[in-house]
RNA sequence: GCGCCAGUAGCUCAAUUGGAUAGAGCAUCAGCCUACGGAGCUGAGGGUUGGGGGUUCAAAUCCCUCCUGGCGCACCA
């Protein structure tokens, strides 16, 4: 509809005379639904270009436009020079027939060619369970990518890791002291080791399988092996129980072993983008409007982060993606300036790469302030949280919110609410529904039978069908933005549209057009809760 | 000191990305069950959008400045 009324508006600037997108109109849903289904702001926006007073220019562009007056009623002009149109209820009967006819696909952008879309999400090493913090990105990245797939991408969600380095030396030693203390020996333990239960399960898992042979075996070899063999299951377990799983886990080893690393090095080096000081490599992030040039190999030979980053993102573009999503947390926000101006440097177009920062969950327990450390053990694992509330709680809870929020998760709340959750408001709406459907069966109503529409007409049926119609838009609107929380706010409108139908309408009566035509929109209602629930990745439930 | 994010109702957060009278959920108060699910519906109170300046037809939204909180500012990841 949007489209349609953009090129209408377009033709008809064009016969003022105006050049072809020197104006582009946008439209709105109004706030107030007195102000018609979609308004334009073009005469406000073109008013200086015309030098014709915003209110007359609206008025000519109202006289002259030529529209489908059997989708739209009215078209007036308001305010400062609003453009207001006011759709016709036919035209709402039939995005109603869209859902019905289109299913589980309504809301779906189906392109001829799909954007080739790379989503890295969670990327947290091997060395402990997912903290609340994780599960955020954890839930965002993957709605993210639910999202795109919904509007036209194809979509590869990936997994960065890396298994080496002194996070996960220190993790493995930590394993061997606690297999030795269950061997009976007494040694301190460092207090930067990971201090965190699982480390002992660990440790007795290898005493269960091999006895005491271990004990002059080195902290890098079985110890690290086992817990990140450990470790990492649990991760992707825990990520599964949240709908979370990734098509492609990256190793960062691998960037070493096939010689990537090393060709960004002289790749730098060769276009002047890298030198020798003091021992180390530096990259010349001052050339790209950095604060300071950063070392890239430390002068053990040792390369930092930073360097394996550029060439993993690197490859990211080189595998072919038109579009790159990071996903990262509000602590990683210093890191990529580097990597896009680096792939700058190597020839590379830094605007593929969207950076999505989320800000940090606190998690608030017995009205204190948990931190969250993984070494110290002490956060609340994402794993617990699941536990707790469950996993559509947990992930609607993460969706609520806008990503630039900071989170506050009162734990004791979360637990003591979870049955009066807000994710509860729309699941029961969908259950009440099924429960209507599954009454009207038992009446004998031929829930299949064509849709015919004609009858509904009250205002809060009117008000259903209008904001179904909407769904297709939103969808698209929130994958642009990448803003499911708006998807979330909308499916909670769309629920709340439906209850107050609910309690002012009868649906199964006497009366078997009105019927007919009300289990019609109840389907199509269920069918758009249902594919909302479906991108935000919570169940749609029959009963609750 | 510098950079990023935020500051909106008692609390947690929205606000169609610059639009018309700033909205929801909890919480408080007052109502609604003889028929399809009361996990619901209706109503009330509650605001100088952190302060101050600016930009324009229009600012919670953009710019400047100050205040407060979070996260960063490694030859850690």
């Amino acid at each position: 509809m949007r489209r349609y009324l953009r090129e209408r508006i377009e033709s008809c600037l064009r016969s003022f005379g105006l050049p072809d997108a020197s104006i582009v109109p946008t439209f709105e849903k109004p706030r107030d639904p007195a102000h018609g289904d979609l308004t334009t702001n073009v005469a406000m926006s073109a008013s200086k270009i015309v030098r014709t007073a915003p209110a007359v220019l609206a008025r000519r562009i109202i006289e002259t436009l030529q529209i489908d007056r059997t989708l739209v009623d009215r078209v007036e002009v308001a305010g400062p020079g609003f453009i207001n149109f006011h759709f016709s209820e036919k035209f709402y009967r039939e995005q109603t027939s869209q859902v019905l006819s289109l299913g589980p696909n309504f809301g779906r952008i189906e392109t001829v060619k799909r954007t080739k879309t790379q989503v890295e999400f969670v990327s947290a090493n091997p060395t402990g369970p997912l903290t609340v913090g994780h599960g955020r990105g954890a839930v965002y990245g993957d709605t993210v990518a639910r999202l795109l797939e919904w509007t036209g991408h194809e979509v590869t969600k990936e997994y960065y890791f890396n298994n080496a380095g002194r996070q996960m030396r220190i993790l493995g030693d930590s394993v061997r002291l606690r297999y030795l203390e269950l061997l009976g020996e007494r040694l301190p333990f460092p207090e930067d080791y990971y201090q965190g239960e699982y480390i002992k399960e660990i440790a007795a898992h290898l005493k269960e399988q091999h006895g005491d042979k271990l004990r002059n075996e080195p902290a890098e070899g079985i110890f690290k092996q086992q817990a990140e063999k450990e470790i990492f299951d649990d991760i992707k377990k825990t990520l599964k129980r949240v709908g979370v799983v990734h098509d492609v886990f990256y190793n960062e080893n691998s960037l070493y072993e096939s010689g990537k690393v090393r060709e960004v090095i002289e790749e730098l080096r060769s276009r002047n983008l890298a030198y020798d000081l003091e021992g180390a490599v530096w990259f010349k992030a001052t050339e790209f409007g950095g604060e300071k040039d950063k070392v890239i190999v430390k002068n053990t030979g040792e390369p930092t982060y930073r360097l394996p980053d550029i060439a993993y993102h690197r490859e990211k573009l080189r595998r072919g993606f038109d579009l790159v999503i990071d996903v990262l947390g509000a602590d990683h926000v210093a890191t990529y300036p580097d990597v896009l101006a680096a792939l700058k440097g190597l020839g590379y177009e830094p605007s593929k790469v969207k950076v999505l920062i989320h800000q940090f969950v606190t998690i608030v327990q017995d009205g204190e302030v948990v931190k969250m450390s993984t070494r110290k053990a002490n956060f609340i694992t994402l794993d617990e949280l699941i536990d707790e509330v469950g996993s559509d709680v947990v992930r609607y809870f993460f969706l609520m919110r806008g990503i630039d929020s900071h989170l506050n998760f009162d734990l004791k709340l979360a637990k003591e609410q979870s049955e009066q959750n807000p994710v509860y408001y729309l699941q029961y709406a969908h259950a009440r529904i099924a429960s209507i459907i599954r009454h009207a069966e038992s009446q004998g109503v031929d829930i299949k039978a064509g849709h015919d529409l004609s009858p509904l007409a009250e205002p809060e049926e009117l008000a259903l069908m209008k904001i179904l119609a909407e769904f297709p838009d939103m969808v698209e609107s929130c994958a642009s933005s990448f803003e499911p929380h708006r998807l979330a706010e909308y499916l909670h409108e769309l629920a709340g549209f439906f209850h107050k139908f609910y309690h002012v309408h009868r649906v199964v009566t006497e009366d078997k057009r009105l019927t007919a035509a009300r289990i019609a929109l109840c389907l199509a209602t269920k069918t758009v809760l249902a594919n909302g629930f479906a991108i935000l990745g919570i169940s749609a439930p029959e009963k609750m």
